[in-house]
DNA sequence: TTATCTATGTTATATCATAACTGGTCAACC
DNA sequence: GGTTGACCAGTTATGATATAACATAGATAA
């Protein structure tokens, strides 16, 4: 098994077991097959979403795929702006309610550096990522952060703060980018 | 001593020792005679900047010292009122410009959770800080956040990623809160 | 003292986000 | 079948945050 899950291993809404996102915690500074990536997501989201009980409907869908489509993070008008292009509403609340939908469905991440939503590549499964922003690529990944995690708890716990919600997010080089510069 | 500067032991530009940001690193939470907190951290804040060239002209200066009120972070309007009311410049560019300068001089800090600005209570120490923003009190504390630090560039470091800049913002509730609630 | 640099002020506009209301769809229930 | 209630999408309108670009004035340095 690649790694371990919080929830044991995930399964795959599709066939084979070569999940990208099982491979690689970097999954986006790694090549990749990304059609594969992005279906493979896609498809856990509507499975979890089946399973809860959460309505997938083709807006927000739709949204989810949008965002998939790189790893880069997109502002909630360039995801508009794709949408009205398919026949959805063109007003921001259209792209704003859709994306507020998946980021408390755990399918997307709100990257706040970037005033930007990402999808997030291991939906269903308990993380608490941190947010790698490459300054060049613009590429956003999310790394394994139980430890940041727990470092931050720890240093909020010694001045007697609970803390409920976080978010940690590092800009930098991603590996590909360092090199090339 | 109270605790380890990385420079060294700060030199306090006002009389004493008993400074309020040696005594408690949370600041914030902790009950103190907040007029002196302000005045040695702004007094500190202007030997800084004496010693480094950096100008601390009267429109920057105040809005430092309106950052000081409160342990609160205020958003670059609310800053832009009181200057305005101080007879600067109501536009704001006056007030995001004066905000950029004291962040980059490290005499605030951005909390983009908020998307608002808090002073810096440490200024000139070389220090990470997590912000500890309470969602009751709204009150935001810098906690010291190397070992929180350590464990992001561990974890980018892991998949190559070079960290330069990072945010780390919790949301929860301080101790006073805590209590209440 | 002139040239240069930096800071402030202003106008205008860009970008990000939400409140409040309208109408449509669907399932549960009578 | 019709009604109800919940939820979703669409719209109008506005609010909140942030910056580009240019004009003016003050400090610094030659």
């Amino acid at each position: 098994m690649p790694h371990d899950h919080a929830k044991g291993d995930h399964s795959h809404a599709s066939a084979g077991d070569d999940c990208p996102g099982c491979a690689t915690p970097d999954l986006a500074f790694a090549s990749h097959d990304h059609a594969h990536c992005a279906a493979d997501v896609l498809a856990r989201a509507e499975a979890l979403a089946v399973a809860s009980g959460a309505r997938m409907t083709p807006v927000r869908r739709r949204v989810l795929e949008i965002l998939l489509e790189s790893h880069k993070a997109m502002g909630a008008y360039d995801v508009l702006q794709r949408l009205a292009a398919d026949g959805f509403g063109n007003q921001p609340p259209v792209a704003y309610r859709a994306l507020e939908f998946l980021v408390e469905q755990g399918f997307a991440h709100r990257i706040r550096r970037l005033n930007a939503f990402a999808a997030c590549m291991h939906p269903g499964e308990v993380h608490a990522p941190a947010f790698l922003i490459c300054k060049s690529c613009d590429m956003v990944a999310e790394a394994p952060a139980a430890a940041v995690r727990a470092a931050l708890d720890a240093a909020a716990a010694e001045v007697g703060f609970v803390v409920e919600r976080s978010n940690i997010e590092a800009l930098g080089l991603c590996p590909a980018c360092r090199v090339g510069a």
